[in-house]
DNA sequence: ACGCCCGCCTGTAAGC
DNA sequence: TGCTTACAGGCGGGCG
């Protein structure tokens, strides 16, 4: 579920209540969602640490600890980190709860439990999270300019779609905001990347960077599921503002005369409108 | 090397 | 109403 602005709107929710403070106690659900390093490693990892600072790149939260390891979470489709007062009851599904002073609990809930909790040193970074080092630019963070998607597009003839969800090329965006990106930027999801001129590029360049900063100022996406809120359960609103995503044969809101399409590229549902994108 | 497809899980909505 | 099926925001592995 959570791309990018989801992602950080999450991030920027969990600030105020972690950093600078300590994990006094750590409680474990259901294994699979520390699958990767395990119930030992991730309780020494964390019990006594404090947070130092909330990081973001692409859609992988990194929280920095003073013992100078990282926990790092993933939501993947359907995870949630929720900050509750202790007395509030626990969700269905909720497999890590952090306990910090006060009565302070974050909470990784996640029904699918496709998402993951994870704790990593410098010294095992490489081994344990190499998918790290495999992320392109994450377009709100890195220097990400037409000369650094052009090098990715010219090496390829894979539709863009499935480029712009290529996470080592761009690191943050998914299903619906590459839609919208695609439509922002007058550009067909089919479309070969090696044919994309230098203007287009530029158009995709800004595309990008518009629509997640847009989306992040209005909290993120929450779709009709509500599986998306932020830390302390608000939904977000830029769902308001898609104009291809979920809009399957409805008029194009942009040129007024095409109908959305929608059709599997590389494998996902993608919707765009065949008048004004080419 | 690249590009595509499947599996991982559960919940929800649509179809019969 | 109740059962079955399709589909969902992501990602890694394996295959051709």
């Amino acid at each position: 579920m959570p791309e990018l602005p989801e992602v950080e709107t999450v991030r920027r929710g969990l600030v105020e209540h972690v950093v600078q403070r300590r994990i006094d106690s750590v409680e474990l659900g259901r294994e699979r969602a520390y699958r990767r390093v395990g119930a030992d490693r991730l309780i020494a990892g964390l019990v006594g640490s404090t947070v130092v600072s909330v990081d973001r790149r692409g859609k992988y939260l990194l929280f920095a600890l003073d013992s100078t390891e990282t926990l790092m979470v993933h939501l993947r489709m359907s995870g949630q980190l929720l900050v509750h007062d202790a007395t509030t009851p626990r969700p269905a599904h909720t497999h890590v709860v952090l306990n910090f002073a006060n009565q302070v609990e974050v909470r990784f809930v996640d029904p699918r439990t496709f998402g993951e909790v994870v704790v990593f040193g410098p010294d095992d970074a490489e081994s344990v999270v190499p998918e790290l080092a495999r992320l392109g630019p994450d377009p709100l963070v890195d220097t990400f300019d037409e000369m650094v998607l052009r090098r990715s597009l010219v090496r390829t003839r894979r539709a863009l779609k499935a480029v712009l969800l290529d996470q080592s090329v761009i690191a943050g965006i998914g299903n619906i905001y590459g839609d919208e990106i695609l439509h922002r930027a007058r550009l067909n999801p089919l479309r070969p990347a090696n044919r994309v001129n230098r203007e287009q590029t530029r158009r995709l360049v800004r595309a990008v960077v518009d629509v997640l900063n847009e989306a992040v100022s209005a909290g993120g996406s929450t779709l009709r599921d509500a599986q998306y809120v932020d830390p302390q359960g608000r939904a977000g609103s830029f769902q308001e503002r898609h104009r291809v995503y979920g809009r399957t044969g409805q008029s194009c809101v942009t040129c007024d005369r095409g109908r959305i399409k929608s059709a599997s590229i590389g494998g996902r549902t993608s919707h765009w409108c065949a008048v004004c994108q080419r």
